[in-house]
DNA sequence: TTGTAAGCGTTATCAG
DNA sequence: CTGATAACGCTTACAA
């Protein structure tokens, strides 16, 4: 059996793929007549084109296996080949799996239908892969992480990238000098504010990340800014009813979380609701507040966000009340700004901002009178 | 202060990434002294050496631009340079996101640490991306599907790969021609079986995925075996105790749960234990257990697969007994070996086995007597 | 120790 | 319409 295929293969040695000098030979015309039948080009005969195509196929050629090489000539002549390939940098950790999980999809998913591979990079990486210097990687994807905290490889890419062709796309968070794709949290958590004071809250707890060394983070004052628009608009002060609860460190939280709320009531025993910074927080929350005695949405209100991560009831229905960000939009959106950005050659900034929605669900009830 | 910049420049102009030709320009010297300068070849004088290196670094030299170039002056010589780029099949819904996650993370970490880049795919794109079939991928890895189900990258693959040294390691399930990183799930459904054997259980339902046109599933064929083994080692007869639930089709079962389980129990009404295809349906199974007002592990004890999702408690606490399944490290091992192959240039197929470790958690319970 | 030659596979430019 | 030429940036083989 092996033998009848060695038989039945081409005389080429399967070894090696086809070149176009391979093809020439066997038509009998010139290297470069094969160059141009195979790109369709008009000043060549349909009669010949036509011959050297049936015997591109007979050989098997590939004109991709040689992309490197026509890379390499066209520079030459100063002309760009793209090269289909996108890379990402997305937490190695996944810690909030869900959340990125959905970025990601959305942005394999309109990279690869738009012809693009997608290369992932964990962003704590501590150096650069070769290949991201090396100039194949057409665009980059990433979230836009804050100045100081995660961008490692945006603030270690820039610089290899300098001069070069190469746009960055920022997800959520804006980044100077990139192209962004951004989500409405400012009315997602006027939204969210509104729905409660319309309920009757007047006490809202708002949970606040704020990391001293990483200065303001954008996504967290956005929705802190809605938050009290929602107030001033309704006729309420924000500074009497809505308490920020800084926190100084996102992620060990949960076993500090029953701390922090029982601090809080102390403090301000009027609160009636809380808004968390995200979905995750909310079964810790749950059970925090089981601790105290409260039970949602009976005697306490909560809203999360991100609508990631469910917070599932005894039937295993989602029963937060959160604000929807479009995640997997925001992926899709992304890519598709990159694959603009790329193949039309496009090199000005571009901005989108994708809507947010609240998502009412049983997490949050009238306020008790 | 731009202004600035663009003096500070180097005379070269930014838009073009230096090359030898440049160095050697600068230096005085031929190309190819800078060549082998730079690949710290030993015939040329460490003094023009180190001259050459100083240059290369003020024009801010990267060999890594021309990595194009390189292969393609080696492969003259039969010499295969590595890419330093890996690529994985990862279903794009990540239905069972915390399962193939943790493949992925596994694999991301290795081959990030060993200074691959890692390319993802949808396992059910239409069409290969131009860059697989370009020779820029080093090698692949993938779950290993079982023929009939979603291989279609890997079956799409193969024939493009054909004659090139291209390796591919396959995660979890055999595949032919392919080395392989495999879990001992008969070993895992054995202990969870003989755990559920020694807790008094003498009747138990077994999930046994079985899609028709799929032909034989490799893990839960593995896994069948193993309880049955169980079974017979304990002096007992698997055809009297274990009842197989064959599952025409996994996904849908959300719906079908509490009628299967249902009807599996009008038929066997000694069933007391439940074996699970994944963790993922423990959920489901508690819900529609509740339902037939059986409450676990009181009245029937129930142990899922992989470890990969959490049944939590009213506490959040993942009270599930399962079979871990060390996906990441199967992700770590897979990446691990393909290095291996890629840099070695090993051609022999490899095989590795890692061991399930059965978890006792709160879903099983001695027998009510 | 250094330089010269030739070629990897392709393409734009110019000549026939 | 077709072909020869030179180049993209690099490397091995061989000569000086």
């Amino acid at each position: 059996m092996q033998e009848m295929d060695e038989r039945n293969a081409q005389t080429t040695t399967p070894e090696r793929a086809a070149t176009m000098q391979d093809i020439a030979d066997r038509c009998g015309v010139s290297l470069i007549t094969v160059s141009r039948a195979l790109r369709d080009d008009a000043r060549v005969r349909p009669e010949t084109a036509g011959r050297i195509r049936e015997t591109a196929a007979e050989l098997g050629y590939d004109p991709a296996c040689h992309h490197a090489a026509r890379r390499l000539a066209l520079r030459k002549h100063g002309i760009h080949v793209i090269n289909h390939i996108f890379a990402t940098f997305m937490p190695g950790d996944f810690a909030r799996a869900n959340y990125f999980l959905s970025l990601f999809r959305g942005v394999l998913e309109t990279a690869t239908s738009r012809g693009f591979a997608l290369l992932t990079a964990d962003p704590t990486m501590t150096q650069p892969l070769p290949i991201y210097t090396r100039g194949d990687v057409d665009g980059f994807i990433t979230i836009g992480w804050d100045t100081c905290q995660q961008n490692v490889p945006l603030a270690r890419l820039t610089p290899t990238l300098r001069g070069r062709r190469c746009p960055i796309i920022v997800m959520l968070i804006p980044v100077e000098g990139c192209s962004r794709v951004l989500t409405d949290d400012f009315s997602g958590a006027y939204a969210a504010t509104a729905h409660l004071l319309e309920l009757g809250h007047r006490h809202i707890l708002h949970f606040w990340p704020e990391i001293p060394e990483m200065g303001p983070i954008y996504l967290h004052d956005q929705r802190r800014a809605g938050c009290r628009q929602a107030y001033c608009d309704y006729g309420f002060n924000p500074d009497e009813g809505l308490y920020g609860l800084r926190m100084d460190n996102m992620l060990p939280l949960g076993e500090r979380m029953p701390d922090a709320l029982r601090r809080a009531r102390a403090a301000h025993p009027g609160i009636t609701a809380i808004l968390l910074p995200n979905d995750g927080y909310a079964s810790l929350a749950r059970e925090a507040l089981r601790a105290l005695g409260l039970s949602i949405p009976k005697d306490i209100s909560v809203v999360g966000f991100d609508d990631a991560e469910p917070l599932p009831d005894a039937a295993g229905q989602n029963l937060l009340t959160t604000v929807r960000v479009p995640l997997e939009a925001v992926g899709r959106a992304a890519a598709e700004m990159l694959a603009r950005h790329v193949t039309e050659q496009q090199s000005e900034l571009e901005a989108v901002m994708l809507p947010t929605e609240l998502v009412v669900r049983g997490t949050t009830a009238p306020l008790r009178s």
